[in-house]
DNA sequence: CCTACCGATCGGTAGG
DNA sequence: CCTACCGATCGGTAGG
């Protein structure tokens, strides 16, 4: 019978991840050094090697876990059966908000997949390609003939720079909040959407 | 009176630069060490050191050079004269093919500014902030109620998430060239941009 | 322009 | 014999 960790185990890892998500996107996984991760944290190095065998899974652990966030909320919405442009509206609007609430790991997965090991790194490829996969098809509906002229994953991937850059420069202290991004966003896509003119076949 | 370097001189310093810049965008600028360097220029790191004094400067150079070539294309096309539709077709059509050109330098700009001293990322930042001024500028001409409303920069941000994020998808091999994405860019935002709903005042 | 190094700091782990 | 740590230092490698 398994005996248990100690009771804040758990409250200490998660502690230990979000800190060294904090400095991974503040200087790069590279540039971070485990005495600063446990320094942040308030605790020696030998304590923080207690929670976690390596830095390495410092970083597979952030990316994974963000991504699963994702996945999961691209299912959320994908069960509420909604009309194409209603749910592209709500993936949009929600993603907007998981990046504002998760600004180090977004970050820490946009710029630092690169230091992750073939076999996690394409691990969490697939979860962005299934991500990438929901919003297209939502947009192949909006708009069949795009899917058909091969649009719809360019068209995707220009709606995720949008939103995947907003956070290099929409700072939280400034006066445009998060929320009000997400319904321009939107605007500007949906407006954008019905006058892409196909390439002559 | 100055003897001047070897002839080939020049030519070395810009092949290491852009090796340089290859192994910086691959692997992020703190993990390159300068023996991959020297070893990727074909030369020992002692040679390498002749050239450059050191891996800092590698960076800042790399940094100036393409914010230097992006300005001088915002004066280029301003130069034109052009009405702000056309004009703001020509930037995108210009940044993405530089950014094409440049790919390698770009990704250091966007992703290893950090590593950049406040002096040197201040002069890097001002230089960005002169040429997102020109796009916002235009996008105001194009419809100035958006400037009244304080979206010009807000919408010019999400036009270079757009075009700074296609080169982490778009793959020289796959059947969409970048040419090809510029008109549709310029489609998606000139479309979008009539669609956006201003906050009621 | 090479081999041969340096001061420092890296990620990770020993004994207690 | 377990866990949760500490002070000190390991073997290797970084930039220069």
């Amino acid at each position: 019978m398994a005996r248990g960790r100690s009771p804040g185990y758990d409250d200490q890892r998660e502690l230990i991840l979000s800190r060294a998500a904090q400095l991974f996107a503040q200087r790069g996984y590279s540039a971070t050094s485990m005495n600063e991760v446990a320094e942040a944290c308030g605790m020696s190095k030998p304590a923080l090697y207690h929670y976690y065998k390596d830095k390495y899974t410092l970083l597979v652990q952030s990316a994974e876990e963000h991504m699963a966030r994702l996945e999961a909320l691209v299912k959320e919405v994908q069960a509420q059966r909604l009309e194409p442009e209603e749910r592209l509206r709500m993936l949009i609007e929600r993603f907007v908000e998981e990046y504002a609430n998760a600004q180090n790991s977004h970050r820490v997965l946009t710029e630092d997949v690169k230091f992750l090991e073939e076999e996690d790194r394409e691990r969490v490829l697939a979860a962005q390609r299934r991500v990438v996969a929901a919003f297209s098809r939502t947009i192949g509906e909006l708009r069949p003939e795009l899917k058909r002229a091969a649009l719809d994953k360019p068209l995707t991937m220009l709606l995720f720079g949008m939103i995947n850059w907003m956070f290099t420069w929409l700072k939280p202290e400034g006066p445009l909040s998060h929320e009000a991004m997400a319904p321009l966003v939107a605007d500007l896509f949906f407006g954008g959407v019905p006058a892409v003119r196909l390439p002559r076949s």
